[in-house]
Order: C-alpha cells, then structure tokens, then sequence
DNA sequence: AGCCGGGATTTTGTATACAGTATCCCCACG
DNA sequence: CGTGGGGATACTGTATACAAAATCCCGGCT
C-alpha cells in the first residue's frame, strides 16, 4: 500500500529539493514566491509552509522581510558539515554490524567506475553520493540514516560543480578503496576513523575550489 | 546589536518550544490549529509555518489530513538518538581542543549539585541539560552546536518526567565525574568515547522508564 | 560619471474565506 | 449491552485579500 501522498506541502517540497540539487535555484538566488508558486500551479500558502521545513533543515536560509534564498557556498558550512557527516557516517558504520562486510564488493565496484577519466562532474558527484549512501546502507538506525541524508542534503550546492584534478581524484579513489577494505574486513572502528578522515581533508578541496572561483 | 526579531512564525515556534518543554503540550497531543492560534493571539498562518518549520525538525508529528500532534514518547526513539546525540557531544569535544580542559571545574561544580537528593525531576534534567550544554560549550563548530540543540530537543519529553533510582543516579554522577576527569587532562578522544558510553548505556534507563510506565 | 533621494512597484507577512475530509455523537439494530 | 451506520460538527489544507516593508527606477545634485 502506497502511502496516500495528497499534501500540497509536501509535494512543493519534494520538487523544490530537486530544483535544489539540479541546480534550476542556483546559490545567492531570491526565491520569489509569487513566481515559483505559478510555475508549481499552487497558491503561495503550501509553497511558504514547504519554504519554512526546507529552512528549519538549512537547505534554505530565511531572513525576515525578506523571504527566502539558497544559501551561498561558503567554505565555513563545508569546514563545519564536513566533520559533523564524517561523524555520522562513522557512527553509522559502527552501528552497521557483521551486514556492513558484505558492502565490500559493491563499493569497489562503484570506486572503480567513479575514476573513469571520461566522467562529467555531475555524473561524478552522483557516484559519490551514491558511495556513501551504500556505506550506510546497513545501518539500522531510522533517525540517524534520516539526520545524515538531511545533512549531506545541505552540500548539494556543491556535488556537480566542480571539476577534481587527477591528483585529487586518484587520493579520493584509494580512501575509498581503502575504506572499503577496513569495511570488508569488518574492522568498522577503523573504517569509521578513515571515514571521519577522508570529510576532514575534503573540507581542502572544497576550499581551493572555492577560492578558484573568485 | 539584537536582530530584528519581527516574524511571527519565528516567535510562535519559540513559544510552542516552551510549551513542549514546560509539559504544555503533553506527548500524543492534538494540536488544534483554531484554539493553539486564538491562545497566542495570532492568525492560523504564522502557526502552521511555525509547526511546519517543528515537523521538519522532527519535534512534532505531522500526517496529512490530521495535522500535527506531539510525538510520543517511545524507546525505540532513544535508541536512535541516544547514539547520535553521543557522538555529536564526542566530535564536539574533540574538536574543542585544548580551551576544553578549563571546563572540568565547571562540569565538576554541575556534577556535585546534581548529586544532591532533593532535587526535584525538573531541576535535576535542567542541572543535566546544563552540565551538556557547558561540556560542549568550547566547541567552535555552529552548525555542530545547532544539530545538538536541536537534536537534543526532541528528547525534551523525556526530561523532567522521571526520577531516577539512587543507585542509576551514582551511576551518572560516576560517569560525568569521569568524564570530567578526561576532560580536564586534557584527553578529548577518551572523554568523547566516555560520552558516546554514557548515552548509549543511558537507552536502558529510558526504557525502563517506559515500561514502568505501561 | 557617480551618488543620493523619493515615489512607484514589487514582495513579503498575516489574516480571512472556503472546500473537502476526519471526527464525533447518537440512534437503530442485533 | 455492544456495534455499526449516518449525519452533524470540527478541523485541516489551500486559496485569496490586504497592509506594511523592501526593492527598484529615475531624476536631480555634486
């Protein structure tokens, strides 16, 4: 049984996540209600009740007087959200148990295709993000799994934008090999700590990029 | 310099934060939109953005056609986030650095007025709120301290309901003072595992809690 | 040319109206 | 006495209206 999904809300907020993540509402925009609540085909009442959860979960920022507006990047929110997703990661692969080692295999395989030299930035980050969702994968923990996503939900901002050099990428692919390897080997303290690591020094990468665009 | 603070939703979700805390709104509770509004002396429309802005943070329930109640109190809630919060107070610890170790006579101080027998529910969890709040406080992290707040918000039920045994009160009084020490030598990485222990052994006092309660 | 000011315009924040659904109550029936 | 149905009532979800504030635009001044 589906469940019944009839909530104006709700929905404006599902495609206003995707507009998110697919770039249509760039950062440092306005978003205008009037507007966006036209092209949705609803009044301006559920579109500011989507606004105001999406804001209560940082994906927008809301200034009184002011309305709402996609939070800039910044490379404060990375050096801030990074360690705190590396953290529940970690936490999550702990809490995985004896399942998390049968991740292994399928998170190679994901590696492996995310160091195709061939790849679109986008494609990329989609890759990744998908790595990670699989890292999880098995943790039990509803409210954790939920926290995280809606965490890792604030970075989208800058999943697809950037293009990693050679360099970069090939130390983002041997973390993750090695990642998976601790995983595989049901050591998850350890692969938690990598985990928790590989955020930490990314909060770099998103610096320099954003300091190249300048 | 106060921010201008003219924005009904964001006052009304203030005041229904206090009522949620104080007990106004007992767990289970309907919200009725039409007696919450007339009560604070506003329209329906700041009341439902400020409990849409409480859903997505997950300190009410909302279920389309039936509008929002207070969740219940369950155990399978703290399992989840007793780990969570552990973990966030841990990085928030570890990422405190050497400003943390003159909070141990600080939490010591705390940890002394909670020992003290006749203290009433409500003043022993405000006392333990505290003694978090201040173990966390040389965190420099913004988005870290604002995820724990608010996490630690949704336990808010639980806080001030119960009065806990003699011997599960030494058994707290034990592990702050411990961690208290770790804190003040100055070994981040041990209190924080201290702290992840501390809520995570803290699950079965809730649970009992609850199935006392039945 | 750049900047300031002030009025027109746009936009937000809040209240109110209304339709459709859930809830409740009461009576008929077993 | 319990149970099920049906209508009255209450409540939610959404649209619309309106006041106040912010933004924009343009002309005058330095």
């Amino acid at each position: 049984m589906a469940i019944q999904r009839l909530n104006l809300r709700d929905q404006v907020r599902e495609e206003l996540l995707g507009w998110l993540s697919d770039g249509r509402l760039a950062p440092g925009q306005r978003l205008e209600e009037e507007r966006i609540s036209q092209a949705l085909g609803v009044s301006r009442t559920p579109l500011r009740e989507a606004l105001t959860s999406l804001a209560a979960d940082g994906l927008v920022d809301a200034v009184p007087r002011r309305g709402f507006r996609v939070p800039r990047l910044s490379a404060a929110l990375a050096r801030d959200l990074h360690p705190v997703i590396g953290s529940l990661e970690g936490l999550a692969l702990r809490l995985s148990g004896p399942a998390a080692r049968s991740l292994a295999a399928g998170l190679d395989g994901l590696n492996e295709r995310l160091a195709l030299p061939h790849l679109s930035a986008r494609q990329r980050a989609d890759l990744d993000r998908r790595w990670h969702e699989m890292l999880v994968s098995r943790n039990p923990n509803r409210e954790l799994a939920d926290l995280l996503a809606r965490t890792r939900s604030r970075l989208r901002a800058y999943a697809g934008s950037w293009e990693r050099s050679a360099a970069e990428l090939e130390t983002a692919r041997a973390e993750h090999a090695e990642i998976a390897r601790l995983v595989g080997a049901g050591q998850l303290d350890e692969a938690a700590e990598a985990v928790l690591r590989y955020w930490v020094r990314s909060i770099r990468v998103v610096e320099r990029w954003i300091e190249s665009r300048k």
